[in-house]
DNA sequence: CCGGATCCCCAGGGATACTG
DNA sequence: CAGTATCCCTGGGGATCCGG
């Protein structure tokens, strides 16, 4: 990216991170840790091949990632994020709870991960009952599975299926995350086509974080 | 910007946000309030005035501020941000601290303004000494000038000149603000060209907030 | 099949001139 | 002052091709 050529930190952490594709390829290796070209490349639809290859390499010559030959029995090379590409997960947590907003409105075209599924309630929840016994709760849209576990107060999720989850929430990605942001309420998650079974009443233990100044303290003074 | 076509927030976020000089413009709404296209245009240097029109349009269509034609003395229409546009500030943050990591490189182009003076020390340092009496710090970098005060363990800074400041600061901007943001120390801001005078202790009052990975070694590599 | 490299085409961005 | 209009060029999208 052509340099905003200004003295200021966001324009530099700009000319570093702002390109095309940049900040979700952090985001794939940040959920995903070391990953290979192919793994990149599925978990990023729509990316075409050259840019991501073209974006590896800028990355690594800015310091963001670390490319390695894996060892023998895999015999391929292996991205991961260095220090620096690290340090980016406040920046895209900040960007992840600002976009909730617009998960509301469908775009029947959208891809959907389960990676995407298993980041949202980590990152933009909590447990409001901290000291309540520990619980699982397993989420499936379409066809991508999640479980999230409740205990100690802390909110840890995984992907794939739950032995024997507590709760199961089913359907489409708008109602389970849309239910889970906070975006839209229980009933309307159903017209959306949410299937809820089990223990309807952990659903209130998750609690979304707030999302007017979650991280700022702006005095709204405007 | 073409949409990423992903169920994910933060993809969903750069799909809104995510186009070049976007971010910079909620910058300077954020940092100078509401402002006319040429306050704009000056608060962004290097931007082409029809790319800042196509931005202020799609800013406006995508409910990120609003623009009002402002009060007859003035008769000219005024751009601001709106509740969602304003909601950037903790990505801006984010950004703007990570981004401090690049600040040490010396770009001998790159243009500066106050109130990139202004935001770095409010956002990016703590005062250590909460409980400690008021201070103002005078800073002043490549002809820009700011005003740091400390007060009830809050830090407040504005633009232009302090009547009488306990301590100025006066250098290149990467002596100024790379001292302030914990990227180098005194004796290397002097070797920069940093004038300190007066109170000299109130330094350390000034704490640059915890940079959580890696503040430590820069690889040097490049 | 994995990990890219190459090619072509078009949309988006940059610089500047011009107008209400 | 507040934008439009224009021209040019780069960067990104999409498909295909190639070496291991």
């Amino acid at each position: 990216m052509r340099s905003y050529d200004q003295y200021c930190s966001i324009a530099r952490a700009l000319d570093v991170a702002g390109d095309r594709w940049t900040l979700l390829i952090a985001r794939e290796l940040l959920l995903q840790g070391p990953c290979r070209f192919t793994d990149l490349k599925r978990g990023l639809p729509g990316i075409a091949t050259n840019l991501l290859s073209t974006r590896l390499k800028e990355l690594e010559s800015s310091g963001l990632i670390t490319r390695e030959d894996a060892p023998p029995p895999v015999a391929t090379a292996l991205y991961q994020l260095s220090e620096t590409g690290l340090a980016l997960e406040p920046v895209l947590r900040a960007l992840g709870l600002w976009g909730l907003r617009f998960m509301a409105d469908e775009r029947p075209g959208d891809a959907f991960q389960a990676q995407w599924l298993a980041y949202a309630p980590r990152w933009f929840t909590t447990d409001a009952d901290p000291d309540g016994p520990p619980a699982v709760i397993q989420l499936v849209a379409s066809g991508e599975s999640a479980v999230i576990e409740l205990r100690g107060g802390e909110i840890h999720t995984r992907l794939g299926r739950a032995a024997d989850p507590d709760l199961v929430l089913d359907g489409p990605p708008r109602a389970v995350l849309g239910l889970l942001n906070g975006l839209i309420d229980l009933e309307s998650a159903g017209r959306l086509g949410l299937t809820v079974d089990g223990r309807r009443d952990l659903l209130s233990r998750l609690r979304p974080v707030a999302q007017d100044n979650a991280l700022g303290q702006d005095e709204a003074a405007a």
